[in-house]
DNA sequence: AATGTAATCCCCTAAAAACAGGATATTTCA
DNA sequence: TGAAATATCCTGTTTTTAGGGGATTACATT
């Protein structure tokens, strides 16, 4: 029986690039796509594909709280990430909301129908250039900081003293000091310039 | 005469996208595709396409670069950038370097169409969101900033104290603090840590 | 019961940045 | 050519940060 294909994507030239990539393949069956969350939703409610290939970006929502909600209400399908650029946060998010694989836009037909096939055998399949930048992007050391650094790292970026920073969350400067010391500790830098540079690049702001 | 359309961009799914939405189109002729810069100048030394599809994102150069090279060695071509966002910077230096217009890759058939049509009357062609994305963004007010400007903000990104930059510059701490002081007036912030910020926000660093 | 981590607090000094309020060349360009 | 923008330099004061020591409490894991 062929695989049921949906595609959620608000980029009509990608939509009908997977569509011409697929469209003869014998085993693949195009259920058509949606450009929006909200739309695909709707389409689920009456129909079900075996495969959804989905954007991480949707004009509506993002793809990966889109992947938690369709994972939640229909288990059974699987759904392969889409995605122009590999930015790790986003791969991880999207596998950890149910997600079986991620595929870059820029991959070949080849490697499309290897993700769909390896998805339906209950495997998971990230693209090659996907492995890599987990494997590069994970090693630049980001820091792993406790919750209160980072309620204190977000008003320093907001360019809060350390004494507006403790009025703030009724401590002392002291304790404020402490964490913004212990921020720079484990960010490995020596002022608030890097600091924030840092904390940015890695998306904390 | 058939309109001869030359793509350039390292997405599959992207060209064939763009391919399924202009093959019946009587007036164009699809000339081709190269995945990076070098293919495509290749391409150019033996053919000459009327219009150019250009990603800005090339594995080999930008196509900000390669935009400007191929408009000087080929002025007849008409240039298209195309792109996924629509980035206030991209779109004015793709324009600057001789670019007839940007579209974005969730264009419909008729956008591009009509972009096409435009650029080759001798028109620019601006999709309706990179213009509205040019008015909008530039409204946040980005500050305009001098060349030691940016160079000192670069600096202090990287996180050089003033007498560090002073000694970089070869200029004395006092001006390297005025240059501070102006892009902290110019950016409306009263630290570092927001100027960082900002400034990451802005693309300054 | 011992260990570890997180969050809180304290003291000290020196360095750096922020703030104020200037001046004077040198480009740039209308 | 002349005004405006830019880059350079100055002397101060006040505030904030950076770096070095600590310590106590609470809470979860072992």
């Amino acid at each position: 029986m062929a695989v049921k294909i949906f595609i959620v994507d608000d980029h009509y030239m990608i939509v009908e690039g997977i569509r011409s990539l697929l469209q003869y393949e014998k085993d693949l069956e195009w259920m058509g796509h949606a450009m929006n969350a909200a739309s695909c939703l709707a389409f689920l409610q009456h129909q079900q594909p075996d495969v959804i290939l989905m954007d991480i970006n949707l004009p509506d929502k993002s793809g990966i709280d889109l992947c938690l909600e369709v994972k939640t209400k229909y288990p059974a399908t699987h759904i392969i990430g889409l995605s122009s650029f590999n930015q790790q946060s986003f791969i991880q998010k999207m596998m950890d909301n149910g997600a079986s694989g991620y595929v870059l836009k820029n991959a070949t037909k080849e490697e499309l129908v290897e993700a769909i096939e390896t998805v339906m055998r209950g495997g998971k399949y990230l693209s090659d250039e996907a492995v890599s930048t987990i494997l590069q992007k994970e090693a630049p050391n980001k820091p792993v900081l406790t919750r209160r650094e980072k309620e204190v790292l977000a008003l320093i970026a907001d360019g809060l003293t350390n004494h507006a920073i403790a009025d703030k969350l009724f401590v002392s400067t002291t304790t404020v000091d402490s964490h913004r010391k212990n921020l720079m500790t484990k960010f490995e830098v020596n002022n608030t310039a890097l600091l924030i540079r840092l904390a940015a690049q890695h998306q904390f702001i």
